[in-house]
DNA sequence: TTGAAAGCGGTACCAC
DNA sequence: GTGGTACCGCTTTCAA
């Protein structure tokens, strides 16, 4: 139904291939039979049918970005990261979420693969990397974000984990926390990573280290938050300040904490990972470490699009953007001393 | 470089067509012929090149949803519920973000056309309704959710904004309050119908209309319910209750009474539309009204396999989804008299 | 500068 | 049951 390339060109008497040369802007054709062309074209508005030429350059323009969960506002954020530039560049991006489920993350790769996205974005569930020696085969290159896994040499971008861990505990420190705690994330390398950091700092402090696990990272991320910082409660001694895995994590710490009636930054400090865009709104608000998952998102898309233009594949490359500590009243204590 | 039908079918020694009706399971295919090719296809890791496939068929198996803003939690969750239908059909969710911005929103949409998309999905940011004749053109069906246009006969899902409006300002009505205000949304349908369904409650308890508008919908529609909440302030007498048009004006709202020291909800009692998934773990936990979201889109998923398998075109249905009250401590004043 | 022919990877139709 | 042939809408190659 759509108007096509051969209804133009036996309107206007030309070939096909003339027509389709003036599409690609191709040099050898005319002037006037190129305006006379482009005049039709806009006439009719004339869209050419890139399943069709998908098929035979064999490239789509389409980009797959996999997601464990698509309300996770990181997320939401790097992908409007990766629209900004794949739009420019006339790229489409095709979504599909995991649910946090390895199995379907699975499935969504094959399906984008079967597909013929250009290439992949994927931020992974996974625990081993047999998706992506699909994606290999297919020569289909791919980018991690967010969570990588040792063995697998794969290009990825992410936060620096470690630092982020460092400095939020660091941050503790310095606010004169004595007994710091680590609320920790599932298994995977932020949770590793930021725990690592922790460590570090605790240890570098002379200080004990105190960890309890948040179980899985569903939906009920704040629930997890709410039960592990009571498990804390019960501790003899407290801590006095609590470095948790995500704002998530820590949002439902500092409910458990309100509830139970303990002051927030003075009996216990709070901090969290992700500035979460309403951090400074919650009833305490929130310190946090802030990702820029945007500026992620866009670099994603940029090494995504340079992995598809190049022709030989060349190293891997992981790139690590810097964390940003957001100091909120959540942990501010000098200020209230 | 990845397998193909042909590769298949001359190692087996059969033919294309044959290998073709057993991967769409046809039934006139022998039982023998027909493992063997499917062994093959395992033992290969066989994907069906989905574009030719396309082109042949006429059918992408694709689903374009336009969103003016992938932040927006509301749209992250229509998101997923559409997900979740279209994956079980083998549907691909291909998104695109208009960024508030009209002009960019018409690209977009002749983008996903030129996709060849089987339908379209859209939360529009538009005035008229030129880009959607395109689509039509084309007989892409579409539907549009959210936001509606008057003129425009099309299908459409939404919230009944009107009830939305009414629900919210009645419950303030039922809380007491004697002098209540609206900060309205930005133009379009959602707008409307919650300031009328403002006005309506308002009129029948016989009070007295105050509507400020909160300039456009853009990411800081937090400032804006800042700034509307502070020109209520200086109001002689002050409203007594806010009837705000989504939750981050309510936000806002909130934030401005809090520096103001006023008093929640005693003094101002405010209440929103959409309840964000942190509503309740604000400074003071937000009374919203809930639209959702997932099943919008689901709604709208089921919506769309509808017209794209029906062979004609019916007339356009208009769905609306009943919003739900949600009272929390911006509200409640009965329970601290 | 233009165009004829081949083909991308599938599917549809109809003969065998 | 099976397969030949044409063709989906476009690009590529190469000859005119």
């Amino acid at each position: 139904m759509p108007v096509r390339l051969k209804d133009i060109a036996v309107e206007l008497g030309v070939s096909v291939v003339t027509v389709s040369k003036v599409l690609r802007n191709h040099s050898d054709i005319s002037l006037e039979t190129r305006n006379r062309v482009l005049e039709r074209m806009k006439q009719l508005n004339y869209r050419p049918n890139l399943a069709a030429r998908a098929l035979v350059t064999g490239k789509t323009n389409m980009i797959g970005f996999v997601v464990p969960d698509l309300l996770h506002p990181f997320f939401a954020e790097v992908a409007k990261g990766l629209t900004k530039i794949l739009r420019k560049r006339g790229y489409c991006l095709v979504i599909a979420s995991s649910e946090e489920d390895p199995e379907l993350e699975k499935q969504e790769i094959e399906h984008l693969l079967a597909r013929r996205v250009d290439a992949l974005i994927v931020a992974s569930t996974q625990v081993n990397a047999n998706s992506f020696a699909q994606a290999e085969e297919q020569k289909t290159p791919f980018v991690l974000i967010d969570r990588f896994f040792e063995g697998l040499s794969a290009n990825f971008i992410g936060v620096d984990d470690e630092k982020a861990g460092y400095m939020a505990t660091r941050h503790l420190i310095e606010q004169g926390c004595k007994r710091i705690a680590h609320i920790r994330g599932p298994q995977g390398s932020s949770a590793l990573g930021r725990e690592l950091g922790y460590r570090h700092a605790v240890k570098e402090a002379g200080q004990e280290e105190i960890v309890v696990a948040s179980a899985s990272m569903d939906d009920q991320a704040d629930a997890r938050g709410y039960d592990a910082m009571n498990t804390l409660l019960e501790l003899s001694p407290r801590p006095d300040g609590v470095f948790c895995f995500n704002d998530p994590n820590a949002i439902g710490a500092l409910t458990a904490l309100l509830d139970a009636g303990v002051k927030i930054p003075d009996e216990i400090a709070v901090i969290g990972v992700g500035n979460l865009h309403y951090a400074g709104l919650l009833r305490v608000p929130l310190s946090s470490v802030d990702q820029d998952s945007s500026a992620l998102g866009e670099e994603a898309a940029k090494m995504a699009l340079r992995l598809i233009e190049a022709k030989v594949t060349s190293r891997p490359k992981k790139v690590l953007l810097e964390p940003k500590l957001v100091i909120r009243t959540s942990t501010l204590r000098n200020a209230q001393k």
